[in-house]
RNA sequence: GCGCAGGUGGCAGAGUGGUCAAUUGCAGUGGACUGUAAAUCCAUCGCCCUAUGGGCUCCGGGGGUUCAAAUCCCUCCCUGCGCA
């Protein structure tokens, strides 16, 4: 189990810096965590994450290991970190996300809802029949991404995965409801998320805290925090979840998770930070996009964030810049470098930044490479990207040991 | 020189009498991207305007047939292949 120390704490606020211990290293906190769905940074070598950029920890994807290559390969090889060359702490998300991602919207039309019987079952289907995700009280049926072919997750099938493929920290089996998904949805999915972080909590129990190789503080978990947008939600869930215990076990950590419309990011968190206790790390879950995400994470009680915002657009051409200022009125700090005027812009991409990919390419250059459509435009920019966030993060924790939290966020967000 | 095939929007390539300003792909232009089915997706892509509509120009050049032509006929130019 972890070991979380609180260093220093914002004023008037929920936001703290301190450190997560594992095995495989320390996490400095509030810090960002680029993802690893696929046991790679896409783009980039572990090397380049950790050296050039200077995260701390990476996030892989259980449904997307457990596929391919499969925890069994993963676990032999000497656990996630050993298998993809990663030095440093790793977390591994539960696939939970997975049944929303790869499920039908409920917004292209809501999917049966049945409440009869003795069994809540909803069923997520698809006008055009291509169902991908089936999640009832038991449990979620995928169908494969890669050949179709079905998969049932439980609770605890995640766990049990989590623990082949050995990552620091794993996340409880949760379900993850759209934001535009009715009331009555969002709390039927808050409370199966409860049901599975009781399960969850049970099979980690069960396998004696596994460490992996045996030594040391071994695998923690972290429970997730559900409820949408409705704050009634959001607090019960923080307090359920909280204060959960199962054979003497509770959460080493949290996750407070959701598919977030903009505006609910900051209340949703700081309803739930404040009902959870100080003294337990938490996660923000996929979030970590722009700018004032992170602040308004930070200063209402998060420890961690992921997202694959940073190379998902650096893939697609966008690039942060002015990540040192404020951000522009229109709070999209970013260039998308396949725009013509950059053709002939010989500057880098942003002149304040010290990242590998600022120091040494132009835009003109990159924007060729886009254009080209050669790889090395992806790794340029994610290192960027990347480096952007993880060191806003950084000067942010920097900021809360130094005691000017207000000024630090003063010159990042207008209010 | 003769024969055959062909010349369509930046490129490739459909269409072969009206529903064609012209399918589609690429390139171009702009946008989106938040626990990664994403090196993806969306929009736009002849010119002009009083713009969920209207006008103009347009399918190698010129001429013709027809109510109507990118589509049929004549002619010229050009390209490829074959024969001399």
């Amino acid at each position: 189990m972890l070991k979380f120390t609180i260093k220093s704490r914002i004023k008037h606020g929920l936001g703290r810096a301190g450190i997560i211990e594992t095995d495989h290293g320390t996490i400095e906190t509030p810090a960002f965590i680029p993802v690893a769905t696929k046991a790679t940074i896409k783009s980039l070598t572990p090397e380049m994450v950790k050296d050039e950029i200077g995260a701390q920890a990476i996030l892989a994807n259980t449904y997307h290991l457990y596929l391919q290559p499969g925890e069994e390969i993963i676990g032999k090889s000497g656990g996630l970190g050993k298998f993809m060359n990663w030095k440093g702490p790793s977390f591994t998300d539960s696939g939970g996300f997975q049944a929303f991602s790869l499920g039908p919207a409920f917004g292209k039309g809501i999917g049966k809802l049945s409440t009869s019987t003795h069994e809540r079952e909803l069923v997520r289907n698809d006008t055009d029949n291509t169902i991908q995700a089936k999640i009832n009280d038991d449990g979620v049926r995928f169908k494969s991404i890669i050949d179709g072919s079905e998969h049932y997750f439980t609770p605890e099938k995640s766990i049990e995965i989590q623990h082949a493929i050995g990552a620091d920290i794993i996340f409880a089996f949760d379900e993850c409801a759209e934001p535009n998904a009715p009331y009555e949805y969002q709390r039927l999915a808050m409370e199966r998320t409860h049901a599975w972080a009781r399960r969850c909590l049970a099979e980690h129990g069960s396998e004696g805290r596994p460490a992996f190789g045996g030594v040391g503080l071994g695998q923690s978990i972290f429970g997730i925090v559900q409820g949408g947008r409705h704050e009634d939600l959001r607090r019960e869930s923080a307090r359920v979840i909280g204060s959960m215990e199962e054979n003497g076990l509770s959460f080493d950590g949290f996750g407070i998770g959701g598919s977030f419309d903009k505006s609910d990011i900051g209340t949703a968190v700081s309803w739930v930070c404040s009902e959870l206790g100080e003294e337990k790390p938490r996660h923000l879950l996929g979030i970590g996009s722009e700018v004032a995400d992170l602040i308004l994470g930070i200063e209402n009680g998060i420890d961690t964030f992921d997202c694959v915002a940073p190379t998902r657009m650096a893939r697609n051409g966008a690039a942060y810049t002015s990540m040192s200022e404020v951000a522009p009125p229109t709070s999209k700090n970013r260039i998308n470098l396949t725009n013509a005027k950059f053709t002939n812009d010989f500057s880098p991409i942003d002149p304040q930044c010290n990242c590998y990919t600022c120091k040494n390419y132009t835009r003109a250059y990159i924007s060729h490479l886009l254009r080209a459509k050669e790889m090395l435009a992806a790794t340029l920019i994610s290192i960027h990207n990347l480096y952007s966030l993880v060191n806003l993060v950084k000067n942010a924790r920097e900021a809360i040991l130094e005691g000017r939290w207000d000024e630090f966020k003063k010159i990042h967000v207008k209010d």
